[in-house]
DNA sequence: GAGTGGTCTAGACCACCTT
DNA sequence: AGGTGGTCTAGACCACTCT
């Protein structure tokens, strides 16, 4: 008796691979709108909910983006963003050709007794000091692709709300105050993009991302940032190196020849 | 008149947050089973795919788990993985009391010309050269947890096949090889777990999780592992750091307060 | 065998985007 | 205004788990 292991796949299963061949195979480029749920559901003959499943798959998948109200559309390719780089996403995205900028939600001084106890421990400070908090929506060519929540010493950094917050910040920090990350610790965590994050992001809800909870160190082994970042993980393909001196030195290019070999090196 | 930006919550939204909050609240302790979905949609007043909504999105995020045709459970807190860490899987969980297991789902032998080019190209091995191929299965307290597809040159690691490989592979280089890993390379990608590995684990079908492909160096630059990773983002909570020596020298201390000082510390 | 989750249907109403 | 996605219903059948 042949050994029937054969699970049937579910109709909404198969016609998210139908689509994921079509964009694979480039008959539906990139950015190209998809049919609508409705024209799915008649052209496979399925129901719309079960149509919808699909591509709800896909766009958790970041093969699809969407936006309520307008047909779904072949998403570009993945952003690439080293995690161990001391350039912030903002000059990762310049040498890339890619355009960024940051929209800010929230720009604010605020005692350590208004916070969290742990971000104020973690930044080695009294409850009388004060730290700025920045709240920025990251975008990448006017796309929504990030948020990031971060608490700065005002005592390291005095007057740093009037500088343009639309840049980098850490360009800000290194520039005007010779503070540069040397390490840091981080806790990174999959989690669905909540709902209001969703809606400031204008994405849909549950997205999955990467969320990195932070504290960086100057030379001097000084916290000088708290960071929770949300990354979108439908948008942004992250890259990492342990050990070893980043982007100079003889391991440059053996670190890029390396990267080179990982993309797409297995099925 | 009142700016009226009051979305109105979806049904399934509200019910995962009462959900959520009971569990928080600890109504529903850990491992315990939770109402059926039917159960749910009479409590409720909704329908059964209502309450099916909600339950997903509770797996999703790691607060519930389920098997197919069982009742879903509160599932155990997330488990902490050290990316940065020299020390591989097994041992962080043996020292955080945690049971590793693995099971061995492949073990051969190939030549490079079996496999995709990058693969060998990033061992720097020739198309005469020979890999081992390994895939197992992680389990931590008997829970799958991940699953590892990893190659080594047999050059390197002659008769490596024929050591216990569910436990610590790192350790069985270090041990009996003198190898072990000074640097790394990886590129670290949010997907859902696919059909074929969810079956085999034994999990939901696209579960949310942090693939990850990694080139492994020695102390000399040569390298020794090319690895593809799918951890569950439902069940693992990750650390890194950057720079600095890892859980070594004077910085273990600052290593450790200052993850204390991420965990939760912000909501 | 009873219960449960996994899939699927053929409708419906609403909010929002596009035109 | 018409199209589209977002939500929701009240059923249904199947494969699987549980006991």
């Amino acid at each position: 008796m042949p050994e029937d292991d054969a699970v049937p796949i579910p109709r909404y299963r198969q016609v998210a691979e139908q689509l994921a061949k079509e964009i694979a195979e480039g008959a539906l480029p990139t950015e190209a709108r998809i049919a609508s749920e409705r024209e799915l559901a008649e052209r496979f003959g399925i129901s719309r909910m079960t149509a919808r499943a699909a591509i709800n798959i896909l766009v958790r998948r970041g093969l699809l983006s969407r936006r309520s109200g307008a047909r779904a559309y072949v998403a570009r390719p993945k952003i690439r963003f080293d995690l161990s780089s001391p350039e912030g996403l903002y000059r990762q995205l310049e040498h890339a050709g890619i355009k960024p900028g940051a929209k800010v939600i929230t720009a604010e001084k605020l005692p350590c007794e208004a916070l969290e106890p742990k971000i104020c421990q973690a930044l080695a400070l009294d409850d009388l000091d004060e730290v700025f908090h920045i709240v920025r929506l990251r975008t990448a060519d006017k796309e929504p692709i990030a948020v990031e929540d971060s608490y700065f010493p005002e005592r390291l950094f005095p007057d740093l709300l009037d500088f343009h917050l639309t840049e980098s910040i850490y360009g800000i920090l290194k520039k005007y105050f010779g503070v540069a990350p040397a390490k840091s610790v981080q806790e990174l965590e999959i989690s669905l993009l909540d709902a209001e994050w969703a809606h400031i992001m204008g994405v849909p809800v549950d997205l999955p991302t990467l969320e990195i909870r932070r504290v960086a160190f100057t030379e001097q082994g000084v916290p000088f940032e708290f960071a929770h970042d949300i990354y979108r993980g439908d948008r942004i393909l992250f890259t990492a190196r342990t050990a070893g001196t980043p982007g100079q030195g003889e391991d440059a290019v053996l670190w890029q020849q390396a990267l080179d070999n990982l993309h797409n090196g297995l099925a």
